[in-house]
DNA sequence: CGCCACCTTGACAACTTTCAAGCCTAGTGG
DNA sequence: CCACTAGGCTTGAAAGTTGTCAAGGTGGCG
């Protein structure tokens, strides 16, 4: 769920922010990116109302680039504790003009996300909430390589689940307690592992 | 919708396809860019029991990349007749290395698809279906700029809506009816326009 | 003129949400 | 140290939206 791979630290002032602040808001001037140091972010956008969708979660590593260098256009908010450095867009920009690996690196780092995202209009499109939490939590097992399964990360509650899978929290906690009666998963604490990572892929692909 | 902005026509064999042929195929060993030279394509990815999911519409101009260098991650088929230019990958890779012009034109292309997938995750994951029909056609009518209302493509299908917005042919049928009856759009022929575009921008914010 | 593909409409079923309790856990203050 | 409280999680029952299945309708093309 990165959203662009680590550049070169840039200088620029670091802050600190504490459990959902907001340090990012869509449709507000853009003149900064935001490169994180540690902690997670929730990235998403929402309609007035309130709905809201999570377009992914950020962390050590990524940058949040203010593209069209006008406006950000989604919102991000800090989970539990986050440290970013402020990076100035024209810093960014000078750098991308000039040098060919840097404009590469970001070319790069925005094609991957353009075929996560794609991966995602199919999910939410066409798949069921059985299928997308499965994915969901195939995504999380893998998340540092297909080396070793990762338990969820657990500062991903229900609701941002729910949100990120188009769901609800309701919906969510019901699937979850079925597949840990499948044995697909076990549930200690918050902590959610995977047990049965065929079935569950085997749930994603196939419509089981 | 489009894929890729224009890049400079570049040398490559052109190809011609009929009506519904796939040019471009998901999980596909990846060696060419296709630049879409006249006609459109369907762009999708589907799941092995057949649904399927329309990423974009590609049309003169745009540019469809093979972007991991590896495998082509959605399937493309031509709407009634196309015609693309073959660019050789390493053609272009050699292109972004060398020009840094070329490869900021290709990051900020990449960029703004990212900001319209950003968008159409809200819509899939939390829109109704009355909602993203209305959005679907607002972005129709204006996607000659701001200035003139056009008429919805009539290459594109009550089945390719329905695949665009995660919904069934008959979902969209029953809307589109229901927007005519509300006085929202006409129908003549194949030929949809857009009556009154502020309530159709209402029904898309709002939860009308 | 007739066939075929696409579109529309209806009735019903299914999945997901909504509304509503209750429970668990962690953090707080007595 | 323990009871209390708040937030998050789970579960149930009912409602609603959208999908499925099925039957016509319509227009274009041979």
């Amino acid at each position: 769920m990165s959203l662009i791979q680590p550049h070169n630290p840039a200088a620029g002032a670091e802050r600190h922010y504490g459990d959902r602040q907001e340090f990012m808001t869509e449709s507000t001037p853009a003149n900064m990116h935001f490169h994180v140091v540690s902690g997670g972010a929730r990235l998403f956008k929402s309609l007035p109302d309130g709905r809201r969708q999570i377009i992914g979660f950020a962390s050590r590593g990524d940058v949040l680039p203010a593209y069209p260098c006008t406006h950000y256009h989604y919102s991000a908010e800090a989970m539990h504790t986050l440290r970013v450095a402020c990076v100035p867009a024209p810093y960014l920009r000078h750098l991308h003009e000039t040098s060919p690996g840097a404009c590469a690196a970001s070319l790069h780092t925005a094609r991957q996300l353009l075929i996560g995202l794609h991966g995602r209009l199919l999910m939410l499109g066409r798949q069921t909430a059985r299928e997308r939490l499965a994915a969901f939590l195939i995504g999380q097992g893998t998340r540092m390589g297909q080396d070793a399964l990762w338990p969820v990360d657990p500062a991903i509650s229900r609701a941002d689940m729910a949100d990120f899978l188009g769901l609800t929290t309701e919906t969510v906690s019901r699937l979850l307690s079925a597949f840990h009666r499948e044995k697909l998963i076990s549930r200690q604490r918050r902590a959610i592992h995977i047990l049965d990572l065929d079935r569950l892929r085997a749930i994603v692909a196939h419509s089981g």
